[in-house]
DNA sequence: TTAATTTTGTGCGATGTAGTACATAAATAT
DNA sequence: ATATTTATGTACTACATCGCACAAAATTAA
């Protein structure tokens, strides 16, 4: 309920009565539920807990909105991402660690939604420039993370960070296709761990 | 103009004045490049050039001609991929054949589509099981059709086909996706032949 | 205490959209 | 020829949705 920059200059008029990044974690869950299209403005703002004049004036129309949410949700995701990366353990160790994450988000109850990314934003990449380029930034920073981290492993010089890193990738945004149409996380687990060394051979 | 099915029984009023595997074909491409929720009855009666009643009564409502089009869509790219994976050469060859030519169909000007499956009915899955539905059994042909090769193949027994299956069918995904967000048709394709001997080794 | 400023919330208008009723057209069966 | 059957096309209704106008509320500045 107080503003999230906890910035000591008061604002001039009637202060907010919601905080940013929880409005935008609450619109995520409609977003990635409904996609971009389906997800009306009478479902997001009830979501947020405030009323649509209100998100207008906070977040402009529902492109912008998405487009924050997305920045948001993908920035969040690929700090964890680094976190994991940056932590203890052999490459491979941390790689699965990564997948063994994002397996338990997309596959979380009640309903599998997968990846933001990869699961909505995809869709509305032809006909709205901006969430496009949005989502391909999004995907350069995680494949960007993870070629530092394979450049900074004691893995053979080939193939090369860049290319074990296009690979992980490939492998991630499949897991969550896979997890909003419907495959089990078990299955999911399967998969990634089996292939997690040939990514690291 | 005539009808698909050429079957010599005639049926009994008026005739239809569209072949249903064209009228598919035109709105796919309407489904493709708004995806399901965004795309509208109008837009999608004026692709087939049908008026909506007709639609509706050959059809069914968005949900049933969506299903249908993906069917028809899934059906011809497994019996594509099929088609070139029971050619000649190498299963390094073949498989790589099968990239390009989806690299081709994916990046097509004028707006680079992706897959279908992929690109629009992973969105819908959460909200629509009977898409859900659709999606998963289509990915599982293609996979079936992938493991087929693997297994007729003379690679080493380890990875079994069931998992070169997956993890081409992976790199497909992936190469899709990135193709709907923008990347360059050069560059999927680098990526696509970097992949072809990691899942044949 | 009053003025100024920003947010909130109710409510409205314009537009788009899904789905259908009904009359018309084009074919076959008798 | 006439009846029957199926498809077509116009027009309509009901409803959802977006985006905004406007008044009330809550805060700071003077």
């Amino acid at each position: 309920m107080r503003t999230g920059t906890e910035s000591k200059k008061k604002p001039r008029g009637r202060p907010r009565s919601f905080d940013t990044a929880e409005v935008l974690e609450r619109v995520r869950g409609v977003f990635m539920e409904k996609g971009f299209a389906a997800a009306s403005l009478d479902e997001l703002s009830e979501a947020a807990g405030l009323n649509r004049p209100s998100l207008y004036a906070a977040f402009g129309d529902k492109e912008q909105l998405y487009i924050q949410t997305l920045r948001y949700y993908g920035a969040t995701s690929v700090e964890a991402m680094d976190k994991v990366l940056a932590g203890a353990g052999t490459i491979e160790q941390r790689l699965g660690k990564v997948y063994m994450a994002a397996i338990d988000f997309y596959t979380a109850p009640p309903s599998k939604l997968g990846c933001m990314i990869v699961g909505t934003a995809a869709v509305e990449s032809p006909t709205h420039p901006q969430i496009a380029a949005a989502a391909s930034e999004l995907l350069a920073a995680i494949e960007k993370g993870l070629e530092r981290a394979f450049a900074a492993s004691s893995l053979p010089a080939e193939p090369t960070p860049a290319a074990r890193a296009r690979m992980a990738g490939a492998i991630m945004y499949a897991i969550a296709i896979r997890a909003r149409i419907g495959m089990k996380a078990a299955e999911l687990r399967a998969f990634a761990n089996s292939m997690v060394p040939v990514i690291c051979r």
